[in-house]
DNA sequence: GTGAAAGCGCTAACAG
DNA sequence: CTGTTAGCGCTTTCAC
């Protein structure tokens, strides 16, 4: 099984190596019968073009970079990124394309990998996940120009692409059912204020206490940073302001905050009702199960892979911007039965 | 800042492209003089050798793959996969190398992909993830010439490399720790006994006991897949078989097993002691915080990386095999404090 | 429909 | 120490 090129796939098929490019690539403009022949020969010999030369002579890699910025420090504990990852990697096995991942650690990192990401490096365009704001790197590939688009709407969007999941309206349908399941001091525990997610879900919340007459009460608001942790002293912090009702804006701090209102001797639905965000494995094994918000993770990988080929193909302008919606998926922790039977005994 | 080329740099540097060539590839033979002109024109230029042209000239690619065979279906729900990610990538940033990720979810992928992985496709070599028994991807790789390593022993190992984590004496520590605790009825949920890890952790629960003068009961083995939810399950199943502790093989079960046995109003550790096994985020939190075996998963990584760069340079003989050791991590799901103050009693 | 020829941008002998 | 010279294996005009 040595190296085979096309030169030899040619001379075994009486052809000329061009002739042979063509079918490799479905160039029309070939004989049928010299299709058929060629393809035996290259079926046959398991021959398959080498990228390397491909690439240097179309001048596209057929890679595209998944990039996780040094802000980001949860690829490891958030569920989140393996499920987009599955969703992108789905996407490039379709398209024929390659993915690689580039996750930094340092600033170092980010020095050093940038030629490789850049236009005439390794890849042909790149998805970065957009972080906190004012992100270096993200700034960085702004200036470049190396075609991407962005995982979730960056602090700064300019002309950038991004595909994001509609975490506004997301927040406000939860937050709108524990108010239609008759809650009245619906506190929140919110992401970081500095990614665009954290404020979104955040402007849901207070945009559903508005529209239904209710005011924010900051005592009853705590910000957190996603994580467990976070949850759990948020709501210690806030159970003496006697709420009845929690948006909490991730699952990992809902199970914080579960934790600590049964510490405080409290039960969850019956004193505080909980709402998370995420639906993550956990929240359905949960006790009380977890009524939370389902966001289209793998749907939105697959997405930005599309996205990106566009732009490849097309440029960047105008910038593409998509939005998918989310699901309310309604369990145990948000009360809906205790509620509709408090309501059946009025 | 149009593209430049090694002839540009060169021809700015009033040196030939081959000179040009050696600095940038930190060859001897360039005279100090020559070297300072040269490296200043690439920083002033901030130019970067095309990655196509230098791999398709030196027949190396620069590149490592990770390949998640279809027969791993736990990608997406367990850390262990972002763990060893961000080792591998940590690795390969420290090296120079990119790292691409092959994650398969059809039998079709694996055919599509194997030519980008195979020799003389995009990468230099490949870690992959071992998996069940007999699975089809591995069995293709090994019969390539395709430098390779395994993370985690593989079912057939042959003259495979492998990195894995010492899983007898892991489970074996957990194990012997619950009989110097003085429990006597010592159960077990095991992995699927289909894979390397589920076995050795079986075998490492089977030689502590047995090591103990404590006989092997059938009926306080429950055989599991590391889910949650198979935790659960094997748990309800065992509970009326009257045993005082269980050796479960991942944490991920071993919450589901607590979530049985409250279920069954009994309580962790006083009725049942638990150990569980992989140390992931969860067990520090879980009520009662679990006691569990810590693996260097990071570590693991890192040295798959390194691994497959040797046997890249130097060929695949000998093997090269290693096994990182773990450590228990005691909290209170095992009881300790339980049994040193019954202790002090007698 | 097909082949010849000219690169893509780099590495690596080889000769000096 | 440095330049010359061949490629690496493929794509892509441009003739025919």
């Amino acid at each position: 099984m040595t190296n085979l090129t096309l030169e030899d796939i040619a001379k075994m098929a009486g052809v000329s190596r061009s002739t042979v490019s063509r079918v490799i690539n479905k160039h029309p403009n070939v004989s049928e019968d010299a299709r058929r022949r060629i393809l035996e020969i290259i079926n046959s010999t398991g021959f398959h073009p080498n990228i390397a030369a491909r690439s240097l002579a179309s001048q596209k890699s057929h890679i595209i970079g998944l990039v996780i910025p040094r802000s980001v420090n949860t690829f490891f504990t958030d569920p989140y990124f393996p499920r987009l990852t599955q969703g992108i990697a789905e996407a490039c096995n379709d398209h024929d394309y390659t993915l690689s991942l580039f996750l930094f650690h340092t600033e170092e990192d980010e020095r050093k990998l940038f030629p490789r990401i850049s236009r005439h490096g390794l890849v042909d365009g790149t998805i970065i996940q957009s972080t906190y704001a004012e992100d270096e790197f993200f700034e960085t590939l702004r200036n470049s120009d190396v075609p991407f688009v962005a995982a979730g709407r960056p602090w700064h969007p300019g002309d950038a692409s991004y595909v994001d999941v509609d975490n506004v309206n997301g927040a406000y349908s939860a937050v709108r059912h524990l108010v239609l399941l008759g809650y009245r001091r619906i506190g929140t525990i919110t992401g970081p204020l500095l990614t665009t997610a954290g404020i979104d879900r955040f402007e849901g919340y207070k945009k559903a206490l508005t529209d239904s007459g209710f005011s924010i009460d900051e005592s009853i608001i705590s910000i957190g940073d996603f994580t467990e942790s976070s949850g759990y002293y948020s709501a210690q912090k806030m159970i003496p302001y006697n709420l009845d009702a929690l948006f909490i804006a991730s699952d990992n701090m809902a199970l914080g905050a579960i934790q600590a209102i049964r510490e405080a001797g409290l039960h969850v639905p019956e004193d505080i009702a909980i709402v998370g965000y995420d639906d993550l494995p956990p929240a359905r094994q949960a006790i009380p199960a977890l009524t939370t918000v389902r966001q289209p993770i793998r749907r939105l990988g697959i997405e930005l892979v599309e996205t990106l080929l566009d732009i490849i193909e097309n440029g960047p302008f105008p910038p593409r911007r998509m939005i998918f919606g989310t699901e309310l998926v309604v369990r145990e922790s948000c009360g809906k039965n205790l509620a509709i039977a408090r309501r059946m005994n009025n």
